[in-house]
DNA sequence: TCAGATATGTAGCTTTGGCTACATATTAAT
DNA sequence: ATTAATATGTAGCCAAAGCTACATATCTGA
């Protein structure tokens, strides 16, 4: 066996230097993903509790709160929240921006899970994970489908 | 301002102990989900030019070749693959396995993200990040969703 | 008020997935 | 058969996201 393979059908030579077809998931996107979820997160707790604190965010997530307090820095650093020692974590204008559209583009995938006739519970788990990967046109084809449905 | 906020609609006491609704995006998820990249790639690999390469599998995933190094070692280590020093990389049952309901899945959902008006292109590229987070139920609404496409 | 409960912070460890730089093996070509 | 090109391996760095253990601050209730 040759380094380069001895291509079948693919093309003919060893490496036709193909670009790579997606560069994807990338660590920065992961932690792209984590962001969302975070300010998601938090922008529910302002809304439903008042305030959002390190140990609610992180018995959302399931993770320890020591965790969840590293990530805010970063977050912090990144400029989508503040923070104070011993304080309630605040968006910032681009944090609330971020999580408004990480909502509108949940629900949408909620909502559409559910017209396909996915239970509630099992549309807003595969959501969370869904949700970060669907580009606009794919969510656009989302509201469209949910058009059409409703209008039937 | 209290540490424990005081809950407007939620439920009213301080913290509720709600049971983390989700563990969700934890590590072992992430790394699940690069696994299973792997071994499709592998398996396409092998499928398309006769064997899987580290580089080849470096360039699809647009990594270094000694991120898929490392990350072959971590696969052996969990069954997946086999490998030898300056050899091709190779399937086991279980990885062939995984990699087939890989496949399956990811065939699926651009199937179905197709049928919904989404450009292939688009559709192959969100599908790469969707597959990994549609659960059994979802994936059989889809599969629903296209027979009755297919039907009409 | 002050003591106990709870929340937050800090130190430091682990694994994973990126990387560069450099060494070595293998393959291919002259 | 050598050499040059390519692939693989190794060492070692970094950041992120998880953890435990322990220290400190804040809040709450008696």
């Amino acid at each position: 066996m040759s380094a380069s393979a001895a291509p079948a059908s693919q093309k003919a030579k060893s490496k036709p230097a193909l670009p790579h077809q997606h560069p994807r998931r990338t660590r920065e996107e992961h932690s792209h993903e984590i962001a969302q979820d975070y300010v998601e997160i938090i922008a529910d707790l302002i809304a439903t509790t008042g305030e959002a604190r390190v140990i609610d965010v992180a018995r959302r997530l399931g993770v320890t709160h020591v965790t969840v307090a590293r990530t805010i820095k970063r977050l912090q650093r990144e400029g989508l929240v503040t923070s104070l020692p011993y304080r309630s974590i605040f968006l910032t204008a681009s944090g609330q921006k971020l999580s408004e559209e990480s909502r509108r583009r949940h629900e949408t995938v909620v909502d559409f899970l559910k017209s396909l006739g996915v239970p509630k519970v099992v549309a807003q788990s595969d959501a969370e994970g869904i949700e970060h990967h669907v580009s606009q046109e794919t969510l656009r084809a989302f509201v469209k489908h949910l058009r059409q449905r409703a209008s039937a």
